[in-house]
DNA sequence: CCCGGTCTTTGCTTTTCCACAAAGAAACCC
DNA sequence: GGGTTTCTTTGTGGAAAAGCAAAGACCGGG
């Protein structure tokens, strides 16, 4: 998808909450917020707590997860550098719907809500791009929601890792490495299924060439292959 | 769910856009609407048009659907009077990734994205208020990809039917009527399920007792069995 | 009042997927 | 390196739900 080149010479990942915002408007905003650090498995916040900040990750990867009333998981997202979460707190909702716990380690940064709020009242564009975050997340929910109402698991799984691939995938040349530590679980939960079934389907991607597979480890060979499964190419594509 | 009682004199339906906002901003943000009047079956925007207008339903219901790449549909949500939709013009997002139709007579007010983001700049409340209800929308939908992951139809077309019932029901002497005409294939797509499936269900919640359900009708009888049902409280509750 | 369309039900078959069990493989930790 | 833990694979059985077909029920229009 060439669309857009990059045309940012700065190595950090500007946060999509300062888009477009002046220098001095992003530095301010930056300045508000404080830096954090978690070590791999350390938690942000906990569903239930309350929700009291936003965070935007500098460096590593977080898990967003839920639990349900019945006390199974699921594995919500799994973001990246640049990626906003928790912005739930700008809504006056009382407590996070998800857990937040550090996938590796990370550095944040982290806005008290009410101070976010604030600056929001002055910065018009900065409210129209928390707008345009939530308004990305309500479309990916959508689109998740219709996929798990409309395909089976074997479509879903092949768009889970190319979803994965895209957000976190690095060449080798070998193909595309999901460069990220998922176990077979966490793909289930990410796919709606059971560790079981995407054992069963990795290993017979695997027997096709699409895909090599080991413990946690997912490398894509031939991408196309799972983008025919993925859309439903049938036999003739 | 008797949380809060309803102060409200009035007997339109405040859009929740307006919120909070003194009487002089809120009629001046409702000035720059235009009022809109569709037939049952006239189509507000097609998934797919260019999203530049954002609305707020008056009177009547509106469906929100969405068709796959591969021709099935789904049905998002049918939503009533003080209920915003297509906010997501708000978010700079090119089209609208869902089609919003007239279930029965409507009247909404209509603002062109534009304006609408000029007011926003004037008036932080909105912003606030839009991103509330974006959140509102992040939240529903993160909660129904979890419910479709990991729930078994029954239960999903169960709290289908309570979703529907808190929103839409009325109380008649027989119990709570889903005041709205919605076929076996509606529910389906609603729930993720085929029409046989929910036909089946029916029949059996009928012979309990819990429901009364015929052509485009269904009454639910018993909600606590059905509360049951969607929470699984199995045969000790 | 009959006809045609839409909606619903129900029986049967087939597919998909889950659930459990058990064994194998890789990583970890003294 | 032995033992433990965690992760993965694979076999088997069975439940849930989809798909198909056909008949019945309801509705509206001429």
């Amino acid at each position: 998808m060439p669309t857009t080149p990059d045309p940012s010479p700065n190595p950090t990942i500007e946060s999509p909450l300062l888009a477009g915002l002046t220098a001095a408007e992003a530095s301010r905003v930056r300045s508000a917020a404080r830096q954090q650090l978690k070590k791999p498995g350390g938690v942000f916040f906990m569903q239930g707590d309350p929700a009291d900040a936003v965070y935007s990750i500098e460096t590593g990867r977080v898990r967003l997860s839920q639990v349900t009333a019945e006390g199974q998981q699921i594995l919500l997202r799994v973001i990246g550098p640049g990626t906003v979460f928790g912005a739930i707190a700008l809504a006056r909702v009382d407590t996070y719907p998800v857990t937040a716990e550090a996938a590796e380690v990370c550095t944040v940064l982290v806005w008290p809500s009410s101070v976010l709020m604030g600056l929001i009242e002055q910065m018009p564009k900065l409210a129209l791009n928390a707008i345009q975050l939530m308004a990305g997340h309500v479309q990916e929910f959508q689109d998740r929601f219709r996929e798990m109402a409309t395909q089976r698991v074997e479509r879903r799984l092949a768009r889970t890792l190319l979803r994965l691939a895209s957000q976190t995938g690095r060449k080798t040349d070998e193909g595309v490495l999901i460069d990220l530590a998922l176990t077979r679980q966490d793909l289930a939960e990410m796919t709606g299924t059971t560790l079981y079934t995407v054992s069963r389907i990795l290993s017979q991607w695997e027997t096709q060439g699409l895909v090599r597979s080991g413990r946690e480890l997912v490398v894509i060979r031939y991408p196309h292959g799972l983008v025919k499964i993925a859309e439903d190419l049938g036999e003739s594509g």
